[in-house]
DNA sequence: ATCAGGGCTGGCC
DNA sequence: TGGCCAGCCCTGA
């Protein structure tokens, strides 16, 4: 699978800076998205088993500069509505479409396809009453 | 289908 | 404790 109970494991003294169990946890579930492919914050935060957590998964990824020595496919993470984060929406878009990865442009508002077949899967939706 | 507003959660500084 | 954020969901137009 995808899933890492390892990423709980990896839990322990956090005493210190940066390099968490969340973010390894995270950087984890993001080398794990397939080429070609995306998944929303609410999944990556799901799949590092911190259910939830997508705006930490945010910030995590606005970290990721920081971080030169661990490089990601940063680009395949997307909002659960297909939209990109505005502030690097640009590049996001380029290397998604050298992915072929379908991505569609409206004023400032950049969204990836999303397949009707394959609909992203929702995390942690409410039922609507 | 798209968009805006509002309320809420998780992790971090 | 307070506040920030590359989010999420719901509702209404």
């Amino acid at each position: 699978m995808f899933l890492e109970s390892g990423a709980v494991a990896l839990r322990a003294k956090t005493k210190t800076t940066t390099p968490l169990p969340f973010s390894k946890a995270v950087w984890q579930a993001v080398r794990a998205i397939p080429r070609g492919q995306v998944r929303s914050y609410a999944q990556v935060a799901l799949y590092a088993g911190r259910p939830g957590a997508a705006r930490g998964v945010g910030r995590e990824m606005a970290a990721l500069p920081h971080q030169p020595d661990v490089p990601l496919p940063w680009w395949r993470v997307t909002r659960s509505d297909g939209t990109l984060a505005s502030q690097v929406a640009q590049e996001q878009a380029r290397r998604l479409r050298a992915e072929g990865v379908e991505v569609t442009q409206r004023g400032d508002t950049f969204r990836v396809k999303v397949s009707r077949e394959a609909p992203a899967p929702r995390v942690g939706a409410k039922r609507k009453r």
